[in-house]
DNA sequence: AATATATTTTAGATTTGTCTAAATTTTATT
DNA sequence: AATAAAATTTAGACAAATCTAAAATATATT
C-alpha cells in the first residue's frame, strides 16, 4: 500500500517519541508534529484502521510491526538523504533537514536502492545517526555524552545530538567534525563546563551544553 | 510563494499543450491530467487568481509571464532529476519519468543549484528535450523527424518523441542511441518504412512509426 | 474520597482538490 | 438561421487533513 505524506509523517513522529517512552501520548505527537491534540486523535484512529498502530483511547499510541517497518523505511530515507546532500552536493550539516523532510516521501523502491548503492552503503548520516539497511536493521554504535566521560580515555566523536548552524558553527571553531579524537582532561565545578585535547593538540574549554552535545565512543588507544 | 503539487502539474501541463497552440482546451487539460473537465475549470479559476494564466470562460487558458516563468521551473527540476536518475544512479531512460514527476516538486533552490552543478549544468535531458537554466532560456538544437530527411545526408540523433521501454528495447537492438549519427538511404513507399545506415554500418530498415519518433540534426559531413 | 486540573476525545466546521449531473455556451450540421 | 452535437461551466457533494469549542475521561491535590 501507499501512504500519505501526513501518514508517513505521523508513523515517523511516533516512532522517534517511542525512544523516549515506549507509549506516545497525544499531546506529545501533537506538539512534535506541530498540529493540535484533536488532529492527532483522528490520525491515530485512521491510523489504527490501516493496522500501523496500536491505539487505546486515553491511554496513547504505539507502532507495531507494521508500523516500526515502515517508520525505518521513511527513517532510512531520510538519512540516506541527508547523507546525499551533505557528500554528494556540499550541503552544511544544518541545511539539509528541511530537504531531506521533503525527499523523504519520494516513493520508489528502486530511487533508494540505487542511491544507497551510489552512496557506498553509508551506515551513518551526517549527524551520526545510523541509516537503517534495507531490512531496517540499524548499525550499533556507542553514543555517550561526552561530559560523563571518565577523564585521560581516548574517545571518537559520533553523533551529535543536534543540528543547529549554531552547534555546526561552535564545532567549526573548535575543529571538531565526526570522528574526532578527543580527551577529557578536567572537569570544572563553577559551571560544569570541562577541558578536553582535541585530537591531541593543546586544550581547549568546552560548555556544559557543549559537552552534552556531543556524543562519543570510548577506543583503544594507540 | 510557495504552490501546491496539483497547481504545479497544472502549470506544467498548460505549457506542454501550448506548445502545440497557444490557447489550452479544458478537455485537453483534463486528458493530459487524466482528470474530469469541471475539476480543471476549477483549478484553473484558482490559478488565474494566483496570477498565474490568463483565462476566458469557454475559450481557454494560457500561462502568462509568471506562469512560463513557474512552468520552466518545473520543468528545470524534472529534467535536471531524469538526467542524475539516468546518468548517476544508473536508471534506464524508460524508468525515470515517474520518479523525476515526484522529485521536481521537491521545493529548496539550493537543491537545484546543487545538482546542477554537481552534475556539470548539462543542457539536454536523456531524452534530447533541452534543460532550462537558472533564467528558464532552453538551449536550442534541430529535432527534425528523422523521416522527413534527404538522403545520404549526415544527420544526429538529437531526441526521441516517446519514452517507452518498447522503445528503449527497439532502439537497443539497432545500436542507436542520442549522439548516434545515422544516414537516411532509401525510402520504401510500400509501408513507409525507411533504410538507414547507423554509425557508417550496414544498412537497417526501420519502420515509419519509429523514423517519426526519432529527431535529428543535420551535421556538417567530415 | 471528593474535587480540581490536565489530557484527550467528540462534534461540527473549513480548505483543497476532486467528482457527477445538470445547465450553459460554443461549434458544427443541416 | 435553426437545430444538433460537443465543449465547458455551474451546482452540489465528498474525502483528507486540519481546526475550534465543548464534552468526556484520567490524574493530581486536598
Amino acid at each position: 500500500m501507499q501512504y500519505t505524506i501526513a501518514e508517513e509523517n505521523y508513523i515517523k513522529s511516533v516512532y522517534h517519541l517511542q525512544q523516549q517512552s515506549p507509549l506516545v501520548a497525544t499531546n506529545h505527537l501533537a506538539e512534535a508534529l506541530q498540529t493540535q491534540p484533536a488532529s492527532v486523535t483522528d490520525m491515530v484512529k485512521k491510523l489504527t484502521g490501516k493496522k500501523l498502530v496500536h491505539y487505546e483511547r486515553y491511554k496513547g499510541v504505539r507502532l507495531n510491526a507494521a508500523g516500526k517497518r515502515l517508520a525505518l523505511q521513511i527513517i532510512r530515507k531520510h538519512r540516506l538523504w541527508e547523507y546525499f546532500l551533505v557528500n554528494t552536493l556540499e550541503f552544511g550539516w544544518d541545511e539539509v533537514h528541511e530537504v531531506a523532510e521533503q525527499l523523504e516521501h519520494v516513493s520508489s523502491a528502486k530511487l533508494i536502492e540505487q542511491l544507497d548503492r551510489f552512496l557506498g552503503h553509508p551506515r551513518f548520516d551526517p549527524h551520526g545517526d545510523p541509516i537503517p539497511d534495507k531490512e531496517g536493521k540499524l548499525a550499533f554504535r556507542q553514543r555517550l555524552p561526552l561530559l560523563d566521560q571518565p577523564h585521560q580515555k581516548w574517545l571518537e566523536i559520533t553523533a551529535v545530538g543536534d543540528e543547529s548552524p549554531a552547534l555546526l558553527e561552535m564545532l567549526g571553531h573548535h575543529n571538531i567534525q565526526l570522528g574526532t579524537r578527543v580527551r577529557v582532561l578536567r572537569a570544572f565545578s563553577f559551571d560544569g563546563s570541562i577541558e578536553i585535547s582535541v585530537a591531541d593538540e593543546k586544550p581547549v574549554t568546552i560548555s556544559n551544553q557543549l559537552a552534552k552535545t556531543l556524543l562519543v565512543k570510548l577506543i583503544e588507544h594507540d
